[in-house]
DNA sequence: CGTGTGTATGTCCGTCTGACAATATAGGAA
DNA sequence: TTCCTATATTGTCAGACGGACATACACACG
């Protein structure tokens, strides 16, 4: 694990701590979306999807597909959902953890 | 996924998101350590190691055990290791199709 | 007690990031 | 062409983050 590694996947990293970038990728859990979906179910401005979206598609994590005045974007790779399930088995560690805390 | 559970995961990918910290987590990797010899390990500066240090085991990322004058880090799950290699894995297939790219 | 060492904390500063608004671009319809 | 819609881009601003430095705290030793 070379220094040079290490920054790369901490940019990887830094693309996933976004709350926003989480809920986009999460809207496209079930197959792929416009933009204007996006905006509607995610409840953030239009710029900011776009945006996040760039970002998502820049880092590999979406793929786009224009069809006349649409854009669709939808996963590209299915890890995602790995690092996420892996982060919420820690999040359910820790809660049990304090739940023992607080039972003892 | 909730909104709020995807906020907790966001803070967790942002604890990941930070060269400073995966040097550090690479550094426990093989063992514990104290705070000395992750400052001579990663050549950052002390105050900032302990800071780094106090982030990762606020959220469950390393532990700590105190002998005297010295603090002991180590890891507190194994997890890490899984994600990292995911994200590797990422970064492989990355790397092939951008050798298509150029192959093509 | 005081001194030295290891670790933690507080503060300042430069940098980066996200939200928002405005604007620009692209493509379909009249 | 002109108008409208969907998406992308840009600029600005406020807030957050990391690094450097100084300082405070904890503990062992004489």
């Amino acid at each position: 694990m070379t220094p040079q590694v290490l920054d790369l996947i901490a940019l990887r990293f830094k693309v996933l701590s976004d709350s926003a970038r989480l809920r986009i990728l999460n809207c496209l859990r079930y197959g792929e979306m416009t933009v204007s979906e996006l905006v509607e179910k995610t409840e953030l401005g239009q710029a900011n999807v776009s945006k996040h979206l760039q970002i998502l598609h820049s880092n590999g994590f979406v793929e786009r597909r224009k069809d006349g005045l649409f854009v669709y974007y939808s996963f590209a790779d299915e890890s995602v959902f790995n690092l996420c399930d892996i982060m919420c088995g820690r999040l359910e560690a820790e809660l049990k953890s304090r739940r023992k805390l607080f039972a003892s």
